[in-house]
DNA sequence: TCAATCCATAGCCAAATAGTTATGAATTAC
DNA sequence: GTAATTCATAACTATTTGGCTATGGATTGA
């Protein structure tokens, strides 16, 4: 299995997948049936998507007889947040010591 | 051509990619050759992986000689992180309508 | 009980992806 | 001038992906 990051980064790559995880974290808890008919694709696809955004934690299910509901589970997201504010961090570190040397330079 | 979001999390979902951003924002710029002394793969692979990140505006090149160096733009991971923070934002919303809801039952 | 509804799964297909080797253009070194 | 180095591109391959239709189990409604 991949690792979190990149389960979470490619269920984001797809703007399909991106659509409805946002209408489940706008909206709240939506059953399959309903995101299928917003999606504009076929209900098998609706389920695949969210089998691919289950498995990576950003959503989670509910049985209630025979409807399905999904939500957003957004701090989920955390693991990409952090990740990316690492990676700016490591720029500004890298650009503050390009500071500090230029004005050791000037001195 | 796909939206800028889906390039961007596209090319981070992939590890070996991640791992060649990372290692530009961490150390700066590097040449072709001394990325590839460190991936694992082939120079045309990582070629290929800094022509995606390239394309997702995420790294920028410089030619020199027969050298390429290429160096990281996290600015460009703006995007991702202000959608990150509106999707976590919805949540928020809708958890402090909740909150509001409970408050007027409550009375 | 029988029919209808909801949704997950299976099986199929076309396109995209991540790797490979081969090659060639441009630059540098001898 | 010739050889070596750097890297991008092309051509190929195996795998993954995102869609579809078909199906069937579980639940609900008549």
């Amino acid at each position: 299995m991949p690792d979190t990051q990149s389960l979470i980064f490619k269920s984001l790559s797809d703007p399909t997948r991106r659509a409805i995880f946002e209408q489940l974290c706008r909206e709240g808890e939506q059953t399959v049936g309903f995101l299928t008919s917003g999606a504009g694709i076929s209900q098998p696809a609706v389920s695949k998507h969210l089998g691919v955004l289950k498995r990576a934690g950003l959503v989670r299910d509910r049985q209630e007889g025979r409807l399905t509901h999904y939500c957003a589970d957004p701090a989920a997201l955390a693991p990409i947040l952090d990740w990316t504010r690492e990676m700016a961090g490591f720029w500004e570190a890298r650009f503050d010591k390009l500071e500090d040397l230029l004005k050791r330079m000037d001195q």
